[in-house]
DNA sequence: ACTTGGCACTCGGATTGGGGGAGTGCCAAG
DNA sequence: CTTGGCACTCCCCCAATCCGAGTGCCAAGT
């Protein structure tokens, strides 16, 4: 019972701080919210939620504000995931469909994201390692130049130059176009390298120098992570961080423009065919301490291909941020999935 | 004499004002600047340059800063565009000579930007219109879908997921490849479409219709002038901005999510050969009335094919930065030329 | 064992009221 | 045309003050 009330009284807090961005005092909460005990009573649990570090007064004497713990049981045992309205998800069906490429997809989802939560936008490129290979390419630009560029199925376009250090003649390309799709085509970026082993074997001596060559890079090219690629976007979101500016939004800008850091923001969440939610101290950069990610994976219904997430003030609106996380995520799964 | 003293006037209060963003009065200038006279000289001066329009006090008795007319005036007739420093030039060819494809030295160019002149950076990718194709290439799907893949002699790769009502056999496919290849390898993109008209005829009738989807697909991509890309970087020194903050950050956040309005940013200034500078009021957009843009354009001697530059608040050094953004756009036209 | 009203107390934030000073404009003399 | 002098004007900074929301605790009520 006690426990209940005190449960609810800090989802009340957060509640109460989110939409009016002030610490949030006994009377306010008594008043504004149906609980139907005064003022005096919510003090003591309040006193008791503080001991338990679940709330902080910014000074003596002012209300009480959510800390990263108070925010983590809030979302952890406190809300659910809330649902998109009807108009929204046909906002993002209309948006979506009408994508013609993956960077199109991609770029569209970041907007999207953006606008519907209004705070800004991570999504991560399809990974390479994940997806199959469905056409690799090898063009000359000049005699001792070749354009390789490498087709997956998520619609992804990876290219290199190859110098040689001879003359590479339009036949062997030929040859080698055409073992290489032999070899890879429709096998996954991880599996290929193995089925390319025995590809030399086919050239001649004095051919395997340039074969050699041409092989060592579409190895890289499947095998390297690659620059990892993350789009970011709705950094005018940034304003509404809060008044007290230059110092609490320049670590985050700074932040946003690392794909390193961007890629551990969504990298080291959970599970991610769930919602995760990171909350301020929680996040792997100390710049964003008072920054909170939602983020959650996409793809085919078996496996994630990547990661979307958005990026906002600890104090955000949990459940609705969540909710459109996970409605864009699932949605952009299933472009890519049959794309 | 009298004009002379007072423009040299405007240059001191300009240099003052940048390097220490504050208005700047009589006194300190006549100290700080060797103009042999005393302050009520200048005084009588300052008086004349604000009749003129060239500077403004932001209240009565504090000391002026410039407006947009006494920068405009700074920048073409008091300064002259300053070299960078030996090591400022062995670090651009350092951090652009380690870049692979086109995506990256944009990349690259972009954070090169921001960093040699501490504010924000912005380059647009080559311009398709003006490149030339090197090679288009047409990859089945699904026996009724063709990915068609452009391949610009600037580096850049476009695709297109083309649908046919029909099934494409693959042997008319290599047929159609072959002969594209043959009519427009080499060819400007803008003239491409004139060398295209009379390759229908080669097929037989019933091959037709699906050649001339195929066809038109690749017309599209050569015609339009694509979503011209720009990217954007830097944007935390923005935090440089001022300590008078969401008013002026916003609306610059704002208009740099702006592919379009980036665009414009870039497109409406001069000579791409020079280095051009809109400065405050005169840029297109009014968010931006507190920021100046220095441009310029990069591609081969001959011509350019894109634009790249910074964008940053009035009070910026403009010679520096004028001499950041032409070095840095010579040597990318340089390496995007020989590419 | 909780809840409640009462009450003294504590600070942060807004407001007010002077100085202090930088900077200006004008004037009269060099 | 330049210069020193001088009165004047505001802005900025500081300190003192007040106000009130909010707290903690206690004693009484259920």
């Amino acid at each position: 019972m006690l426990e209940d009330r005190k449960l609810e009284v800090l989802r009340a807090i957060v509640e109460d701080y989110v939409s009016t961005h002030e610490p949030v005092g006994s009377k306010a909460l008594a008043e504004r919210h149906g609980l139907g005990v005064s003022p005096a009573t919510i003090r003591n649990d309040m006193a008791a939620l503080e001991d338990e570090g679940y709330i902080a007064q910014p000074h003596t004497s002012a209300g009480r504000i959510p800390t990263d713990k108070g925010y983590r049981l809030f979302v952890d045992r406190l809300s659910s995931v809330k649902p998109l309205s009807t108009p929204e998800r046909n906002a993002i069906q209309v948006f979506l469909g009408g994508a013609v490429d993956l960077d199109d997809i991609v770029g569209r989802t970041v907007r999207l994201l953006a606008q519907l939560t209004r705070q800004v936008a991570v999504v991560q490129y399809p990974s390479l390692a994940r997806s199959s290979v469905r056409h690799v390419e090898l063009v000359t630009l000049s005699p001792t130049r070749v354009l390789m560029v490498l087709i997956t199925n998520t619609g992804r376009v990876e290219q290199r130059v190859v110098e040689c250090a001879a003359d590479v003649p339009e036949t062997l390309l030929g040859e080698l176009r055409a073992l290489l799709n032999a070899a890879v085509a429709g096998v996954r970026l991880a599996d290929a390298p193995g089925r390319l082993t025995d590809v030399t074997d086919r050239f001649t001596l004095e051919q395997r120098p340039v074969v050699a060559v041409v092989l060592s890079s579409v190895l890289e090219t499947l095998v390297e992570p690659q620059e990892e690629r993350v789009v970011m976007g709705g950094a005018a979101n940034l304003a509404r961080f809060g008044p007290d500016f230059p110092q609490s939004i320049r670590p985050v800008l700074e932040a946003l423009e690392e794909q390193v850091v961007l890629l551990r923001l969504l990298g080291e969440a959970g599970d991610p065919s769930l919602v995760t939610v990171r909350i301020g101290h929680e996040n792997p950069y100390e710049g964003l301490a008072a920054t909170s990610v939602v983020s959650m994976g996409y793809g085919s219904e078996s496996e994630a291909l990547a990661k979307l997430g958005v990026l906002g003030p600890t104090r955000m609106d949990y459940p609705g941020t969540m909710g459109a996380v996970r409605a864009v995520a699932r949605y952009v799964g299933k472009i890519v999935a049959e794309a």
